[in-house]
RNA sequence: GGUCCCGUCGUCCAGAGGCCCAGGACGCCGGCCUUUCAAGCCGGAAACGCCGGUUCGAAUCCGGUCGGGACUGCCA
């Protein structure tokens, strides 16, 4: 039997991290078990989903890397994918339960059936105690599945091992509505079914849904897929994922600069890992361990901080010619401008050193922006700590002279030149450098020293050198 | 309130009765390297929620307890 998984977004939001990593690990073991991973559109609530979540969504999956064999966009043997274009369908199932005695009509009003449920509260049971098929069925109304009240329900979950609901505790959902639009309950079991899903991986929120859907597909004739309950995503403080942990949508890690191999190691790793040692793996690595029975039964937290390390680990592995080409955005948007090919070769030298000290794309433009713009003052820290230091005037003057005598002009020339220095002034190498690197750089923070001012230029190091001579007086 | 799920360093993961006075990673602390910032290297602090039981032996099995979470809709 080969494995049909699938990932059904409801185009309502933004695609959330936590839905993105279900995303993943439905790929995954699809990939892993060379089975065909499936995605569709559940938009049964026409109200709230729109086509921009929809490409939001779609477009986040993509970003991953996580390419699917069927559905929206991919097609496939069973039609748009997409639930609106099948309400029909989902309604003449539920006519048809009713018809075999699977399910029955209901027309009692909201107040009704909100008292009959606070009083299962108040007496401490369920409400399914409560909500149950009148004496007196409705020939119109809602649609509700009758549960069989003579069997506990139980399944095995690919994680969490065997379950088992009592029937009293599982009330008669609604299935139809009165309106004639299906529930998520039956639109999506009704899927499963027809698309011939075999496992369904979904978040651990679904849990309690499962007997339901268990029992629905059981009404409907067919057996059940294997389910697999994922733990859900928390903050490092412990609280449920929300925006005061940070960023939920995928796509502001794809604006911050992330990488999507990073992402996609990092959201694996939460909940799931190849073995005891290894934390950074490819995705073919994951692919080839990767198994739903493996994956952790208790919540993950999603810490910023080491995905950012993990980003970094990512960016210095990266073929340096590749990151060249992908910080050029982010390079120009800190710029201002676009450069022009002179300027990028001059890039390109230290882009090297760029690299190694770089966590998020965003920062590498940050880094060299000294080299493509005019210096519009400098960091008011950096120059109270080193500027304001005795003999920084002379520094800066023998700092001149230096490079004004050079002959060649590159990295190796400059450091030659400029070792020179603090034994020449009697200082130490900081107290002589520090100050020319502010001057240059406009920063105590900055590439390495020498390398900055070949890239910089003669002419505009020495200027440089020679402003900040002016601004001390 | 009820049903269900979960419980190893601050955080993620390893551990499926002796290999564990618990291992790897992030973060943190200290050191080395060093002209800055990173990176790298070395070292350190840091956990089996609690109580019983089973067993020669328990992080691993059982029970209870406490704590956290999800669900409890004609939302998904």
């Amino acid at each position: 039997m080969t494995v049909r998984v699938r990932m059904a977004p409801s185009p309502t939001g933004y695609l959330h991290v936590g839905t993105a990593r279900t995303t993943l690990f439905n790929w995954l073991y699809a990939r892993h078990n060379r089975g065909t991973f499936i995605l569709r559109i559940d938009d049964t609530d026409q109200e709230r989903s729109t086509q921009d979540f929809e490409d939001e969504i779609l477009g986040s999956i993509r970003w991953l890397g996580l390419e699917w064999d069927e559905g929206v966009g991919a097609g496939g043997p069973h039609g748009t994918y997409r639930q609106s274009a099948r309400l029909d369908r989902y309604a003449a199932l539920a006519r048809g339960l009713v018809e075999s005695g699977h399910a029955y009509y209901d027309d009692r009003a909201p107040e009704e059936l909100e008292g009959l449920r606070s009083q299962a509260q108040k007496e401490g049971k369920h409400p399914g105690h409560y909500i149950r098929r009148p004496a007196e069925v409705a020939t119109s109304g809602a649609i509700r599945l009758s549960i069989p009240q003579d069997e506990t329900v139980e399944f095995t979950d690919l994680i969490r091992g065997d379950l088992s609901f009592a029937p009293a505790d599982i009330d008669d959902f609604v299935v139809l509505r009165s309106n004639g639009t299906p529930t998520y309950h039956l639109a999506s079991t009704i899927d499963d079914i027809d698309y011939e899903i075999t496992h369904v991986a979904r978040g651990e929120d679904l849990l309690p849904s499962t007997p339901k859907h268990v029992l629905l597909t059981r009404a409907l004739g067919h057996d059940e897929p294997v389910y697999a309950h994922l733990p859900l995503l928390f903050g490092t403080d412990g609280k449920p994922l929300s925006k005061r942990h940070g960023a939920t949508a995928l796509t502001a890690y794809r604006e911050a600069g992330f990488l999507p191999e990073a992402v996609f190691n990092y959201l694996a790793i939460l909940g799931w890992s190849p073995d005891g040692e290894t934390t950074i793996f490819s995705r073919e690595q994951a692919i080839a361990t990767f198994d739903l029975v493996d994956v952790s039964r208790n919540p993950a937290a999603f810490d910023p901080e080491k995905l950012a390390w993990m980003n970094g680990e990512y960016v210095r592995a990266m073929d340096i010619v590749e990151f060249a080409t992908r910080i050029r955005p982010h390079v120009e948007e800190a710029v201002g401008r676009e450069l022009s090919g002179g300027e990028w070769a001059t890039f390109n030298e230290i882009a090297p050193l760029v690299q190694e000290r770089t966590k998020l794309l965003p920062e590498a433009g940050q880094q060299v922006v000294f080299l493509f713009t005019d210096l519009e003052g400098y960091d008011e820290q950096s120059w109270d700590k080193v500027m304001t230091k005795e003999g920084v005037g002379e520094v800066l003057e023998a700092g001149i002279s230096a490079l004004t005598d050079l002959d060649r002009w590159d990295a190796g020339s400059v450091e030659d030149a400029l070792r020179a220095l603090p034994a020449r002034l009697g200082l130490g190498a900081g107290k002589t450098f520090q100050p020319l690197r502010v001057a240059v750089t406009g920063s105590a923070v900055s590439p390495p020293l020498f390398e900055s001012i070949a890239a910089l230029g003669r002419e505009r190091s020495i200027e440089r050198l020679q402003q900040a001579r002016k601004e001390l007086g």
